[in-house]
DNA sequence: TAGTGGTCTAGACCACTGA
DNA sequence: CAGTGGTCTAGACCACTAG
């Protein structure tokens, strides 16, 4: 009689482990503070490098650690909202926008883009490229597509180069009437290019963000941003640039 | 001479195996079907088995594949879209939502909680469960706290109990006239609860959904979302259901 | 150059599923 | 019960950073 069945499914190590480090982060450390590396953290715990790296990714994954291949692990500052603009209905680049515009091509964008875009399969379109910093810090890359139909031919677009054409594209683009947007988010990993610029390695969780402008019942441009998971928490709706703060998850039990 | 330095930066195998592996996916496989097991596939690639993991977890992070233990490896269909809300300024539970009303308890919130819902930290407030439901799949756990002073004293809330309590406080809330909602998304991993509720392991990543209701200035309650962030893609804006579906990220190069 | 995190191996055992 | 994915170990070497 009375074998209580308690802890019938015990916990595993790993995230007995990240409990335990999360407690001692809200505790014991200052942000910025570098903890013990992983050689010592796991000898401290009594398991192997292995299992304890499965519970700093975890934190790490949460906003929680910044790891850094060559410095060591530090304590991360709460995530920073990023505003995904507040009003609708209105094109990128405008007014204290802190997107910056890296440079601007004219290629066939990937299939899944075309479609939406409700281009061809083969037609090219504008693609400029622009990355966005918060607090110094570089927090997202974007991709729109801008097909050629929504900008003008006459314009200095294909005359120019670099900066000046991304700017050129979305001087442009601000002249059409803006219908209203479609959004959404998923969770992605950054791909090879998109971890140089965000400073992170690949596969680093990415927030992508896939965003349709519509006018006149068409689609005029295609943004796919992509912004750093571990430091950014995306805000939207009619929020000006109100910091909440709530923790990122509820506990375990 | 000579040494072109390309390949200076080998890429990891597992990020080598992830391409091979997405493209196989892509070309000759269906959705649904059933992979060879890890111990096959590693040993058909010539790479240890955590390796093979390795990329496996990313790819199912990106919601191309679904793993279950005791059965396999599935072939994972593409994300559904799950719309938070397309117009603003609206109180949840209205309509043909897909939210299940749980049960409901009466308890003091986390700090940050009551620091959002300009509570005191020692105040009880009404804490409502909710599940939601796509397409026959469970896609998100919600807690909505609900302070007292945003919902009548006399009702018959705390007169019973369960799911008709959870819905007497929705009921009741949808008489508070909504001034705006502000929203936040970031990347969380499942605590123990959510993830038995999501049909997931603890630590399996998620998309926490924070949205304040501001009433008349005040915050007239707080709603903390996890969505399954392998099986889902957050719409919102002006969309009504509109699929897009966009590649989750850009290719390596 | 010394120390860090990142990758990789070749095992082992466990928890869960379904026949 | 056999087979699956999940956890864990004790090593090794590599890529990167900073003094």
């Amino acid at each position: 009689m009375g074998t209580t069945q308690l802890e019938s499914v015990p916990e595993p190590k790993y995230l007995h482990l990240k409990t335990v480090l999360s407690e001692a982060l809200d505790s014991e450390f200052a942000v910025g503070e570098i903890l013990p590396n992983e050689r010592d953290l796991a000898a401290r715990f009594g398991v192997a490098r292995a299992t304890l790296r499965q519970a700093l990714e975890q934190l790490e994954l949460e906003g929680r650690l910044q790891r850094r291949r060559g410095v060591g692990t530090t304590v991360a500052p709460p995530r920073m909202g990023v505003s995904l603009g507040a009003g609708p209905h209105t094109w990128p680049g405008g007014s204290e926008d802190a997107w910056q515009p890296v440079d601007c091509t004219a290629a066939v964008p990937p299939a899944a883009v075309a479609d939406a875009l409700e281009t061809g399969r083969d037609e090219s379109v504008h693609i400029v490229r622009r990355s966005r910093v918060s607090q110094g810090r570089p927090v997202a890359a974007e991709l729109l597509y801008v097909p050629r139909s929504s900008v003008s031919e006459l314009s200095a677009i294909d005359a120019s180069s670099g900066a000046a054409r991304a700017r050129a594209v979305l001087r442009d683009l601000r002249r059409v009437e803006l219908e209203r947007q479609e959004n959404a988010v998923e969770l992605g990993s950054a791909g090879a290019d998109d971890a140089k610029e965000l400073d992170r390695l690949p596969g680093a969780p990415v927030l992508v963000v896939t965003t349709r402008f519509v006018s006149a019942g068409r689609a005029a441009a295609l943004s796919v941003a992509t912004y750093r998971a571990d430091t950014c928490r995306l805000t939207f709706g009619d929020s000006g640039g109100v910091e909440i703060h709530t923790g990122p998850q509820r506990q375990a039990s």
